[in-house]
DNA sequence: CTCCCGATAT
DNA sequence: ATATCAGGAG
């Protein structure tokens, strides 16, 4: 099939590569318990403030063992300034009884497991493959979905669509690539309210461009 | 679809 | 002052 938007994904992949050429999460962890704590703190949340809060917080909050053991209270406090602390604290302490009880205090590293961890939605659980485990892994946030629906690379705004949509059509070997590629633009260029499409690179091949852009 | 909530941009 | 950010649960 002779088509120039067939190309559109190794574009994407092609000139993103140049501007975001570190694949690497902005949270700072040293274990998989680290970051499964900074994964759920990190919603609508900068990753700044997250390690800002988790730089004292993990002096004394080592593992899932201390997660259960410590008081909801102090947890609530310590968190406080992420935002959404009493799901996030509930959501931590919950998490770790269920990874205990289930996983003997280890965080799995299968998505159908991961899943199963209460505060553990589909966007975390790929998060923690590919961030924390190099595992193939689509990490479709809300930025992703809406450079998604910009570049016309899904129709509907689901995240559950657009990651299938990158599934067929990106090498699996690429997969995370692209949906950090996409967050990062995201983040940065193609933004929620006014984007900086004149800046962006992906200007010429953009069907969203010129055309109101607010979804 | 609503609620959770503080921080930041406007 | 107020809109917006944003993933997961119910």
């Amino acid at each position: 099939m002779i088509s120039n938007d067939s190309n559109i994904y190794s574009e994407i992949l092609i000139r993103l590569q140049k501007l975001y050429p570190e694949i690497k999460s902005k949270l700072i962890f040293n274990s998989p318990f680290e970051f499964y704590v900074s994964v759920i703190l990190s919603a609508q949340c900068t990753d700044e403030k997250v390690n800002f809060v988790t730089k004292d917080l993990f002096q004394y909050l080592k593992n899932f063992d201390d997660l259960n053991s410590i008081s909801l209270d102090s947890l609530e406090k310590a968190i406080h300034s992420t935002g959404f602390y009493h799901n996030k604290a509930k959501s931590l302490k919950e998490g770790a009884k269920f990874i205990l009880e289930n996983f003997g205090g280890n965080l799995p590293n299968e998505f159908d497991n991961l899943i199963k961890i209460p505060g553990i939605g589909r966007k975390s659980a790929y998060a923690i493959l590919g961030y924390v485990f190099n595992k193939s892994a689509i990490i479709v946030d809300t930025h992703v979905k809406r450079l998604a629906v910009r570049l016309s690379i899904s129709k509907k705004d689901d995240p559950l669509i657009v990651e299938k949509e990158i599934a067929s059509n990106v090498e699996e070997k690429d997969w995370f690539k692209f949906s950090y590629f996409l967050n990062q633009h995201g983040r940065t260029i193609c933004t929620a309210k006014k984007p900086k499409c004149p800046e962006c690179v992906l200007y010429d091949i953009c069907p969203k461009v010129g055309i109101s852009i607010n979804k």
